[in-house]
DNA sequence: ATAATATATCAGCGTATCATGATATATGAA
DNA sequence: TTCATATATCATGATACGCTGATATATTAT
């Protein structure tokens, strides 16, 4: 792949929205929105397992959504930037316009739409 | 996994999302924002090839993000909403304060940051 | 020092994602 | 109709992702 696909810009850009593009990070991050939380309360809050929740949370400080800051035996974790709530509110806006179509986003290629119908029909139950 | 991640707001956002988070479908939406265009010339303009083009765009299309008119054999594309730009203004907003933690975010899981260090690395040469 | 608790890391497995090259479909031109 | 062009779909392969269960590390309490 040679192309405009590989400027660091757009690879930077699309490694942010990562951090947003999957449910478990994003139930962490609208838990923070409530102000921080120890990984122990995350856990709680999503009923996540702890590996599992301390794998996004590391994913999501990487990515500097989040901060981490030790306190006693426990980390605590907030939101790094007001923008990170200001991006999500963004979104549910706009989704709240586009719903219907998201409900057919499952799909990368074609094969994927028997699955998405699927869900689909199951939504609709 | 019998979580608050199922919620269905949460996997919604986290596909809309999904579609801004691959550089390729960013290059794309990028090239929308300066006007509606053809398959063809997101391809010439991209550099991708045309099926994976086509594909990406059938994501961008299914998510709501883009919108499709057939005209002639051509198919032309356009950003579904304004809110599509103003998220990646305010991505790139957040981006400008946070670029050098997103160099990390390549990990999901720990053995991706041999990865992640020898992505690093080449980008300092 | 030992035990207990909080968090992070590891190994692995199943699935999704993205790219490619070949092919199908559809629209317009000769 | 036949051909050319525009776009979409298919088959497949390589890699990334997300989850789980087990384990390691680190901090506090006894």
């Amino acid at each position: 792949m040679l192309n405009v696909t590989n400027s660091e810009g757009v690879q930077l850009q699309a490694k942010l929205f990562r951090g947003f593009s999957d449910p478990a990070r994003l139930a962490i991050l609208q838990a923070l929105q409530n102000g921080p939380q120890t990984v122990t309360d995350i856990v709680a809050t999503t009923g996540m397992s702890q590996p599992n929740t301390s794998n996004h949370l590391g994913c999501l400080r990487d990515c500097g959504l989040v901060i981490a800051e030790q306190q006693g035996r426990f980390v605590t974790y907030h939101l790094s930037d007001d923008r990170v709530g200001d991006l999500l509110a963004l979104a549910s806006s706009l989704l709240a316009d586009v719903a219907r179509g998201v409900y057919d986003c499952t799909r990368y290629t074609s094969r994927d739409e028997l699955r998405t119908k699927l869900i689909k029909e199951h939504i609709n139950d």
